[in-house]
DNA sequence: TCATAATCGAGACGGTACGTCGGGTCTTTGA
DNA sequence: TCAAAGACCCGACGTACCGTCTCGATTATGA
């Protein structure tokens, strides 16, 4: 009756979380170029065959962190719809500016700058988060659609200009002065409004 | 004996130009993260302990690259001051997506960005080239000084904006298809144009 | 998850024999002192790890070559018992001063000494084999019980006496002549010899 | 005021002699093999091609040093003609043994060992001063002349038979009691003796 | 119920590259 | 011409990880 089904142990959900926890903290800390599987396994108390069993690489490994939420908090990069469009996305790009200046969350965005450049597949999952801004985007179609942007307002456009300067940023080690946030979202919006509601 | 015997013999310059002609070489070819100390010298021909002798890690070695014109051109980054600025702007950033679309050189700029992200040294060379933008700033400011830009134009985010977005882009692996520069520059210059060309 | 998880893979036995192979033939070619653990570990076909897993030096190696008999072989420095013991002992010390007159066996055994008198742990194995000389002073035991020898005949001086002359003369690079045997031997039995066989 | 001037400076002396007192000076303390010409240099404060210049290799350096004193004391090595011949070398052997068993005078043979085992050149001075035992011969001469030796002692043999033991035992690591050096002594001489004082 | 088969921790294996030490040569500057 | 200083190319050192491969033990089927 069986069509394909294999007698055998199942593969160890502990050992998995094991391994992605180990990785997120190893990755969080040393960074993605100090990350070596030895320290994964051993910090997780796992044998590397069982690491390499399920992922095919160490940038596999870490784009499942990024899916899983290991990583980055999934709730933090999503807009509030609190009040006018600009304040909403003012406010989102504040936070998450300010998250990737706290701590090593700075650290944390280097490393997978890093792990996105050196493998598409990482890249993809980093993509989904930051670059496509498919949320960010939602929330300016919301603001069309409350008659506070203009319809022609090139959100894809203006979703790669906030996170690119951002990332930038991050990238050249800048400081994120409080008014970066502010300045950016005015730049890439205020010609896009209706209400001239300068802040 | 003798008082002073200050000298040896002096550092070869020859030595100098064949490391970091390899490693730009390599750095092109590989990228960042197959980078080998032992892979240039042997491309060099030269001893490792030349090149530790005078760059302390791999990651110095690629900064001076980058500082020396090693990886790239020196003179393609420089916007023109042919036109309009918003046409010699638009022109500039075109040839620039233009360049990390062709050949070999997203790989470049990939790792180019993986070596700024790892490295703080990089990112000052990388950022002086790219982030920055004192070129772009200093066009912008032709602009204003033509009577073409309102005065307040923020130049710095605007720089910010387009650099950040192209690298974002070349992080995702998307593709930049030509409307890309133009869009992207309308984004955030029209606004402060001053006769209204609204395309 | 499991109580107890012992072991690993075993130690590879090929790889113990190939490693004390290529240690040993390239020490009798090349000598102690052009011995590198690269080398070893290349003629082996083995990793470098794998030398320093199981041995902590080059001269821990050496001394195991000794041990097992890789270097030298091991039924030749046995004297035989088929006559007289005077004749017995002589024909044993020419054979042995013919051993190391042959071929590369001089250099096999200067490179001994000078892995001997760097590491202890060598020259506890190589006195095993010549130094304390128990096969010999079990031979001249036997001498004593056939009553060829006087009782009080030194063994252990003899034996050092002659093995000493023999080390002494290869360091010295002097020749071995068939004469040098027969003497070094009668200068230290004869006198303890009972019935006057004087050759 | 110069007979035959010569362009160019003339050899320095007190860098020939810093360089023999450095390098004597480190292979007392290291020993041969962890000898360094930089080492000797950089102690001698000298060029390395100050060294290179007059000496071939390491090995030559060494053979200077013995030739030249700078290891042994030149004088401890010759029998005394105080007595009775036996009582001389008896002493004399009990001397040299007694020199070899402290402080870092055994470190010191062994190093002598291996760079003889090592090098022909060394090893030759190295027999000059040992092996070959020319004042053991003279003395041995001198106690036939006296009567009190049989006029065919092989005094090679004699001489061999001691020195080779007394290198054996240091590279055995043995401990030298002091009635080995009687013992011995007694092995090789007491046959030849002339009046019987068989002890 | 018990052989089969897949998993697990552990770790040895052949390799590549690391960053350092020292070898012996060459170059520069000064006496 | 020699000496000091030291840069040069090169080979080897001992270590860290790579990704693969055995081990013995531990589960889960399914005949």
């Amino acid at each position: 009756m069986s069509i394909n089904h294999r007698a055998g142990a199942q593969r160890s959900e502990a050992a998995r979380v094991a391994i992605l926890d180990a990785a997120a903290k190893l990755f969080a800390s040393s960074g993605y170029e100090r990350l070596t599987m030895e320290g994964i396994a051993s910090a997780a108390k796992v044998g590397k065959q069982t690491i390499y069993r399920w992922w095919p690489s160490r940038s596999a490994l870490i784009a499942e962190c990024l899916a899983d939420g290991y990583l980055l908090p999934n709730d933090r990069f999503d807009p509030p719809t609190a009040g006018h469009v600009l304040e909403d996305i003012s406010a989102w790009y504040s936070s998450v500016a300010e998250y990737f200046r706290a701590g090593n969350n700075e650290r944390l965005l280097l490393s997978l700058i890093s792990a996105a450049a050196g493998d598409p597949g990482v890249a993809e999952h980093f993509n989904a988060r930051f670059g496509g801004g498919h949320t960010i985007e939602a929330r300016l179609q919301q603001g069309i659609d409350a008659g506070e942007l203009h319809p022609e307002v090139p959100m894809n456009q203006v979703a790669e200009a906030l996170i690119g300067a951002l990332i930038l940023r991050v990238l050249a080690r800048s400081t994120m002065e409080p008014a970066f946030a502010r300045d950016m979202v005015q730049l890439v919006l205020i010609p896009h409004q209706i209400s001239p509601t300068r802040t």
